[in-house]
DNA sequence: ATTGATTTTGATAACGTTATCATTTTATGG
DNA sequence: CCATAAAATGATAACGTTATCAAAATCAAT
């Protein structure tokens, strides 16, 4: 049944040694073979119904042309539009992918990278379950992090620049008029902490001298799924709305607090922009079909992905020219329905 | 540089025949050797650092225990959760899996296919980018299909009871005193077509001595990605509100178009669950967090992906005694708050 | 034609594991 | 203690491809 024709069988087929068949079948820029035997070899192979094993070329020339994307949670809506775009990079180079969660459990984490290292991928494109993760398991296989957290010095990082994206969803509020902005947060979903936030804004505010008030920091614990993160925020909305602490804008560090927080303004009646500006930042397509329309700093995770995926082969195809980059990129503010100026009283 | 130490390195390190040595590291259930042989190969095998050389281990057997996911679209919030499910499930069984898109065009699907059976993987989940997709190229590779079209006869197939899971949305819309129900409909995600949704709705009608009026039947071009069919059907309710055609409920034959309708309800000032109730279908995070939070008729994907990799490795270990299955899940009906009683007016 | 360079083809040895036997060692029972 | 069975270990041949080198065929130029 599955005992599939060879490369020798192509070969007695057409009576030419395996050699040239395999030129022919899997050589690398159809050089050196002339056309007749190369018609004659094509034709035996369909004849025969060869098809390449692929096991035996990879196992021959100890590569893949596979890579391995370990993220932490594949429902994260963070994710599926980053490792859509790493795979139409890599389909044009030919390669493919096998797609490694971790569900935030560095042990599990270790089982992933042991596995790559096993399975002899190519290389990995790897979003640390934490800041600690540790990565000696992969001694030197080729690797590009998505995070900008500086703990991965020595390290190929890419990532969006989220303090930049901060900053421009807080400038465009204060242009707006908004002086009193509440900053909902948790630790962002690559899970690197979120202190640096409070210290953003706070510094924000300083630089214009003003000066931030912690009652309008609103921390929600974060957890594991986006659910659960939801919910543990739109409790902490809820509270922060009964004390009714005067603020005309809400920051979220990401859409899915945003929406939380949208949800809660909702709940209570208050209008969205015209009583309460709300700004979330990642762009996920819940934002975008709610209602109103999120506001939001867009990270462009198709972006990340496929700059992620061809540095990645490069480093892999031309490991001797490459040099450690530490890629940034902007982040966009989208302003949709949910931001507008402060209400005049 | 990478030259990895292999099991005949750790056979003369230990002093030991590389049989022994595969037998200690690579063999299965632990059977056939000495605890004292066994200790000596692990230390020797820890002191050189050994790491099984997957690629020869496949190809030696001609297995990869690696299964194949074909999907459409992974950012289509279908996907997601159902991966997790099937990658929950195959990791028990110590699988992993490629994950491949299609973006619902047949010929990247074949190409797909084609990669498959050369990457030789021991099996595969397909989502049919169409109902006429041709699945011939991959012989007798074992293969569950995610859908419940009865174009697919002779092959295993999982999928929801989408019809049953309508009629419960309408059954529960019939018992809140709803009886102008409009549909709004444009071909599922699985793309199979809906026609006979509009034909459901009207069975059922006529099972109550009632006729379902077209001008009910909302449809919307469904495009490829979710955010353009959130436009089609928002586009197509606006058009629908315009003419004010008396409706008390709205069906939609998935979550992103009922979204859509309770988006436009929103812009209009019409009141949900109040003066409109909505019921969606599949059940995804966007509609947990919308507000009103969205009614629903659930798929359990993240089941239905753990029920197709279990029958898929069934399929892939036991293959004799293995019988054709078509596995239909019922679909439960989630009521949140986007639906109640129709208004006494 | 004859030489030499060049292109095209052929023969064959790996790659590192698993599977199949053969062999040795250990246990069992009279 | 010997015979026999059972358990543990060893030797070695695959798996199907690619890479290397050698051989043959073709081409160019005298």
């Amino acid at each position: 049944m599955s005992s599939k024709a060879t490369i020798v069988d192509v070969a007695r087929e057409c009576g030419l040694s395996q050699a040239t068949v395999a030129r022919v079948l899997n050589g690398q820029k159809e050089i050196q073979v002339k056309e007749k035997t190369r018609k004659r070899v094509l034709s035996a192979a369909r004849k025969i119904g060869y098809e390449r094993n692929a096991l035996a070329a990879n196992f021959r020339r100890q590569k893949t042309k596979n890579i391995a994307i370990s993220i932490a949670d594949l429902t994260n809506p963070f994710f599926p539009e980053l490792i859509k775009g790493v795979q139409n990079k890599i389909r044009e180079y030919g390669y493919s992918f096998v797609q490694l969660n971790n569900e935030w459990n560095p042990k599990i984490e270790q089982d992933n990278f042991r596995y790559m290292i096993q399975s002899r991928v190519d290389g990995a494109i790897i979003s640390p379950s934490h800041p600690g993760a540790d990565l000696t398991t992969l001694e030197d296989l080729p690797i590009i992090l998505l995070t900008n957290s500086d703990k991965f010095s020595g390290y190929d990082t890419i990532a969006n620049d989220s303090k930049g994206g901060m900053i421009l969803a807080l400038e465009r509020l204060f242009e707006l008029g908004h002086r009193k902005i509440a900053l909902l947060t948790g630790g962002s979903m690559m899970s690197v902490g979120s202190s640096w936030r409070l210290q953003a804004i706070k510094d924000f505010y300083s630089e214009r001298n003003m000066i931030f008030s912690d009652d309008l920091c609103i921390k929600c614990d974060m957890s594991v799924s986006s659910l659960e993160s939801f919910s543990q925020a739109r409790a902490a909305m809820r509270k922060f709305f009964n004390k009714d602490t005067p603020a005309t804008a809400v920051f979220a560090s990401n859409d899915i607090l945003a929406l939380a927080a949208l949800h809660v303004a909702n709940e209570k009646g208050i209008k969205v922009p015209d009583e309460l500006s709300i700004i979330g930042m990642d762009g996920i397509l819940s934002g975008e079909i709610s209602y109103p329309a999120l506001t939001t700093v867009e990270k462009n995770r198709s972006q990340i992905g496929s700059l992620a995926a061809k540095s990645l082969i490069e480093k892999i195809e031309t490991p001797l020219e490459w040099q450690t980059k530490k890629i940034i990129l902007p982040c966009k503010l989208i302003e949709r329905d949910s931001s507008g100026p402060v209400k005049k009283s």
